[in-house]
DNA sequence: TAAATAAAAGATATTTTTGTCTTTTATTTA
DNA sequence: TAAATAAAAGACAAAAATATCTTTTATTTA
């Protein structure tokens, strides 16, 4: 469904967003920590999202990222990092989905194109915030 | 959503059954053809499909690939190329999605999986024939 | 100002996916 | 049986995604 870059992203927003929350700035290393995922790969990652806006850093001691608007949607962080193909591309992969000249599953994949966008568009980084922090849910294997 | 050689795979047997159903068996180089597919890497998908039992292929002059069973659901397809990632895999990648330790998104997730599932399910290989054959859907861009 | 801290940037490496080429095997028909 | 046809198999290549390492820059605090 995401790329393994877009659900690193992701978890690290949901965690950056609780721990914002919270008060307190994260390092990279506390957030690959967290979320079970590769220091410098999620570094990267992390570079770009705040490049991008989704995400806010400071440097020097007591440093660290933070998100300052915690109203982004995860649609908006999909559309960040993988595009928009998930909300608009063929299901069989051909170019240009239309009404117009569909493929054979065009209409219902449609419809399920159009749900994924509504549960995304309808959830922001700042929702899991509570769940989070009461630990009745995971951004982590173990 | 899929992977590009599942997207081959699923456009290669609606071209196929098609044809099948016409009383046409078809090769490779047709079929590349038609789906607008890389040939040797088509085939690939043909023998690994003829080798799982969704498509069956005769040598020798004469010889093509034809389906004998129209009623495959696509979800068969997708099970046998991407494995059932897509259907009970976790969202944010996580491994074990499980209502017990569920992610964030879990339940939002959960519901559009069922949705993919259902859409795939309910589908099969041969009921795209006919509208095939009238050319009211594409399984190429040209 | 010096030292410590932490992100930013750039170069590099590995793995997976996607795509290509050549040889072999099986089947049919003349 | 010989020739033609077509898929099967195996080795190989390129591209994209994922992951790592090192150096640089900015900021804070002592
Ligand atoms: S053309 Fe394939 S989903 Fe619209
Ligand atoms: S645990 Fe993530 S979708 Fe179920």
């Amino acid at each position: 469904m995401f790329s393994k870059t877009c659900e690193y992203a992701i978890r690290a927003l949901l965690y950056i967003a609780q721990q914002s929350d919270a008060g307190h700035k994260v390092g990279f290393r506390q957030i690959a920590q967290a979320i079970d995922a590769p220091e410098p790969f999620l570094a990267k990652i992390l570079q770009d999202l705040t490049r991008k806006g989704l995400l806010q850093s400071a440097k020097g001691p007591n440093g660290g990222f933070f998100v300052a608007a915690m109203d982004i949607s995860l649609a908006a962080v999909v559309r960040a990092i993988d595009g928009d193909k998930l909300f608009s591309g063929c299901g069989l992969g051909l170019p240009n989905c239309s009404e117009t000249n569909p493929c054979p599953i065009h209409q219902q994949f449609k419809s399920v194109r159009a749900q994924i966008q509504k549960m995304l568009q309808s959830s922001t980084i700042g929702d899991f915030n509570d769940l989070i922090a009461q630990g009745l849910v995971r951004l982590k294997s173990a």
